[in-house]
DNA sequence: AATGAATGAGACTTCATTCAT
DNA sequence: TATGAATGAAGTCTCATTCAT
């Protein structure tokens, strides 16, 4: 899927607009402004607006599911594979804020809508992925097997994308050291819990 | 603020729609339809559209921080209380899934937009009784404090949250026992991690 | 027509509120309200807005006629029956500045819309009283006759509406005072002109 | 600011059926209908309703403050200068009978509502223009000063708005003659009295 | 490629009026 | 008499989308 400059110009506008305003709320001539063109030109490109979004969000998942596989299939530890995850997600949000925003926003909450035109379906596969290394970590005995993968495998997701939600909300800034400071809080908890370990 | 039995009809019928459509593809009509009476009834009672939501907002609230506050200030201990709001979420979503899902669908993501008129500040009390009892948690040396009570809140309130979200878009049904079941992955998950521990 | 209490609340109300607010941006509500009763209650006297309305028209109207007529026969010069006309219009102007009001901005242009619905036959009937005592002044001498009597009467009834009409916009209170004076400019304008009169 | 045909288009539709109808009595599709176009485009062009009839009102104002600053500060005598207005206004009923229609129906009148959206202070600025007018009259010894100018002022545009409500109401056509007769008429009314002088 | 004029479905909302109580 | 719940016609306005240029 080779991109021209215009379509990338176009994606660039639509991710900050539709981030900023959700989908509901964002006007294809909003985009087209954002971008510096006019909207028929949008439409040159993109059939229509559901189309628009959806080429933001393959990208996304493009990118996502990418790292995702070859994470997976890679030789690191369970744990060095859900702190890479951790690690990847929290690196786009301070590389590409909105992106997440996308993600966070109308995607991960949006899918209830309209089948699968938002990515219902492209979110499960999100969480087959991680169920499986789930899984995987349970097989190796590294995770718990007394609580179903699937399970643990929402309240990972949920921890990363409540950060990532919190931080959109207060519009906070995100640097090297933050995130590494985050992503180790993320783990810790749920690696080995909330509880005060005993000395 | 009490209501008329017409005013119930509405509020429930609206529940109803926003949370099968989203707000933003909800209308007027529909909700009347839903409610059996004319739209002009419905703005006999409700000034528009997002005072009719803020009204089922404000509802949905009163009800948690009702719970949230008694739990808060009982003389449960901090996991009985963590526990508490996790029982009490999962109960309100087996009883009123409807509920639940304009809350996960719209106010726990929404309140991005419209500066607070869906519930961001709603959302940030919600955040600081939770951090509250963690810090309590921390205090008294059940919780670690290696770690940020408003990290553990986040890692706390992200997990039940996905479960909510996922059961949503599942169209799943609850009952007692799953309930319960789910009730204690979380729980053992925040407090002891998800490693497997050592025997 | 003999009105009972409840009537002429309700035609008070109601001119307080046209007055204010102009027929169009009047709604039944407002004046219910502003009578202290319900909106139903105001059908029960009066059939619609429009009937409404009229009755209070009627009411100016029939005032206004009477005083006119009463004028028109007397025995008084014309000079006398034209000031009488300019005091009548600002006495009621500064005992029920609503009425007035009313007239300026509904019924002396209004009347444009709806045929005859506000007004503008009724406008004539005024129109006409007022030519015939031109013309009786024509006849005996005092006004000149190379004007048509109509077009005397347009610049005299347009004076005073004018003065009506910068008067409620600007929101002047008028008293005795005040009245004599600008009556008095009225007329002297009107029968000796606005020249300098030569020593 | 320069106008497209389109505007031009729409403009000139709204002055008709605004003039028509009144204010409240248009709507939109009405005034799409008589330009040959779609509502929608009505909008592309201008923001609503109330901004449409503002640029209507814009456009009467400027032209109309042209003619009279240019009468004000040219050397001609002050009866000229006042029969020149007086002569503006009938020739622009003359030509353009709708625009003087919306000047006396709405914007005569109509002022009193909505703060200044309907240009309450554009009539002020026509008042101290001819008050002005009025003063430099009296300073010359051309006109009385007994007589506030500000009455003069009132009495003068007075004679001319209801000579034009008068036509308008009843419909009447104007020409070169007829416009010859009445402005005389209200000039000598105006300048000499009514009252008959003595041989 | 590019523009933005043009269209019209459709949503929100108002408010006169009716009517059961 | 009196209330205000209930209805729905009608109007304003938005905005995705099409299309001539």
């Amino acid at each position: 899927m080779i991109k021209t400059e215009r379509e990338k110009n176009i994606i660039e506008a639509a991710l900050k607009v539709f981030s900023r305003n959700g989908y509901a709320d964002t006007r294809m001539a909003d985009i087209a402004a954002e971008a510096g063109m006019s909207y028929g030109l949008v439409y040159h490109y993109y059939q229509n607006k559901e189309k628009l979004f959806e080429a933001i969000v393959e990208d996304w998942w493009a990118g996502f599911y990418r790292e995702l596989e070859s994470l997976k299939v890679g030789d690191a530890t369970t744990e060095e594979k859900l702190r890479g995850i951790i690690h990847y997600l929290l690196s786009v949000y301070e590389k590409k804020p909105d992106q997440i925003s996308i993600f966070v926003i109308e995607i991960s909450r949006g899918f209830v809508d309209h089948a699968d035109s938002r990515g219902k379906g492209k979110f499960g596969r999100l969480f087959d992925l991680c169920r499986e290394i789930m899984e995987e970590g349970q097989k190796n005995g590294f995770l718990r097997n007394d609580i179903a993968a699937r399970y643990l495998t929402y309240v990972f997701l949920g921890s990363i994308d409540t950060f990532l939600s919190v931080m959109i909300l207060g519009g906070e800034k995100m640097n090297a050291s933050r995130e590494e400071r985050i992503s180790d809080g993320i783990a810790k908890v749920f690696f080995q819990g909330a509880v005060k370990p005993r000395e």
